[in-house]
DNA sequence: TCTGCACTCTGCTGTCGGCAGAACGCTGCA
DNA sequence: TGCAGCGTTCTGCCGACAGCAGAGTGCAGA
């Protein structure tokens, strides 16, 4: 019997065994809907939000976890709080199909 | 004249030059009041989220920035999932009397 | 083919996440 | 009064990483 080596944890990406995004995933991708919203390319977002390109690239597909300010600062690039970005990330995140295929109706 | 000398930023804590509190305290505050409504103790969610109770300590007064995973698992200490967190945490934020007195009704 | 855009890779460096041990402050109780 | 319980602060540690820059890649459209 050989020993079972577990691999190294892999970083989640919407892992199928974890129920739901990590928030940096969940924010990243609602700062993307978001810009894509307003047709504006990575460089707009990044320069007035005072961060690099690449940077905002990574935040956007949850590679990175963004600072308290730098979320401020992209969301206000954004025009947007803090606020309005957490609540559409949360419905956002609230609306998948649920995990074991209940329809969730609205309260 | 003296020249003034600014002194060293300090960290936000709800700075009265920011018109909203930064997502690490926002989020923190909404993380206590939570295990406040459920009469729980630091001791008790950090062990169940597998954080010291130091650092839960400082991620609920917005002192650290705590990981997405570490967020998750607080959450799920506190039977949360990060949607319903951070859609907690957005309505809480979007509830204060607005800067300019204005009052917001219930939709 | 060239340009524009987004993304990846590599490397760097200062900052900090997260911890542990120790100590402090406050409250309530015997 | 002393002590226990709870939360917080302080100090120090070290590995991880935020955030950056330069360079390169891939794709789509003109």
């Amino acid at each position: 019997m050989s020993t079972v080596v577990p691999l190294h944890r892999p970083v989640s990406s919407t892992s199928p065994a974890r129920a739901e995004p990590l928030w940096r995933e969940a924010v990243g991708t609602e700062l993307r809907r978001e810009r894509a919203e307003r047709a504006e390319r990575l460089v707009d977002v990044a320069d007035r939000a005072g961060v690099s390109v690449q940077y905002l690239s990574e935040i956007e597909r949850g590679r990175k976890e963004a600072s308290s300010e730098v979320l401020a600062a992209v969301a206000g690039a954004l025009d947007l709080t803090v606020a309005e970005l957490a609540g559409r990330t949360s419905t956002r995140l609230g609306r998948p199909s649920a995990p074991n295929g209940t329809v969730r109706l609205a309260a």
